[in-house]
DNA sequence: ATGCCTGCAAAGCTTTTGCAGATGC
DNA sequence: GCATCTGCAAAAGCTTTGCAGGCAT
């Protein structure tokens, strides 16, 4: 199925494509870097440069497929788009990704902005937050 | 008064650390990086390396003096720290910045992150907006 | 006088780009 | 077969660091 949708993105179905986007499917619990993407693929036999990492991750942006973000820490993040708007929890242990979405928020931005004369274009809402007591469940990194 | 802000940080008092603070007080309307810090102060016949700006700038976010934020485009900006927490409203166009504070939203992320087991240490809330209908009131940049 | 500061240049990181060869369609 | 894609290496931004001389105290 990862075919169809690199197709109906107007690109060329390759195995760096391919791969890129079976890693993102697999890792949704932690957003990734493109050097994680790069790193994971070199442990997976797979050998594709980091330019091309950066250029798939680009380009599947522009397609909608993928949204990246600015997370603290001077590299971009990638999660795979699946359509819905929402927000972060980021643990700063471990980089563990929970995400959510509240409506009272929401509608209080949308407030906030017109109150101020703006119109809203998007927002980025990322708490910044530790695990429960310090037991990671997922402690990589 | 810039002198015993500097001195209370621990600082020598020195003619970068003084213009620079100066700067970002007179410029609250927008955030500045430290490139806009460089080229401001280049224009001020002060002839202060980009170098030192960047090291300044890290040494008054130890400080607590100033808050260094990610907005979207790969450089750090600069406000002053005038103590308060507060989120930000950044127009696409032109830059601008506009500060606020909402307690509903405040109380929602506490509430959000404590339901889903985390600690909340910090958040980062950016609304990406245009000033209204075009006729931005800051527009350079 | 001493130790902290500064400017310059060089290096570090992340990300982008140019190019020749390879591959999908 | 042709356009698109890839890997490599080089370059491009932003930021940090090493070093020798300069300045605040």
């Amino acid at each position: 199925m990862d075919d169809l949708e690199i197709r109906k993105a107007g690109l060329k179905v390759t195995l760096p494509r391919i791969k890129i986007l079976e890693l993102l499917r697999e890792h949704t619990d932690r957003h990734l870097s493109a050097e994680d993407v790069y790193k994971l693929l070199i442990g997976c036999e797979s050998d594709v440069g980091l330019a091309t990492v950066y250029r798939v991750l680009t380009q599947f942006e522009s397609a909608g497929l993928v949204k990246r973000h600015n997370f603290e820490g001077g590299q971009s993040v990638f999660e795979l788009d699946r359509g819905g708007h929402h927000d972060h929890i980021v643990c700063l242990d471990c980089g563990h990704v929970e995400e959510f979405i509240d409506e009272v928020i929401e509608k209080r931005q949308r407030t906030i902005v017109k109150e101020k004369g703006f119109a809203l274009e998007k927002h980025a809402l990322i708490l910044y937050a530790h695990c429960s007591r310090g037991n990671c469940p997922n402690r990589n990194r």
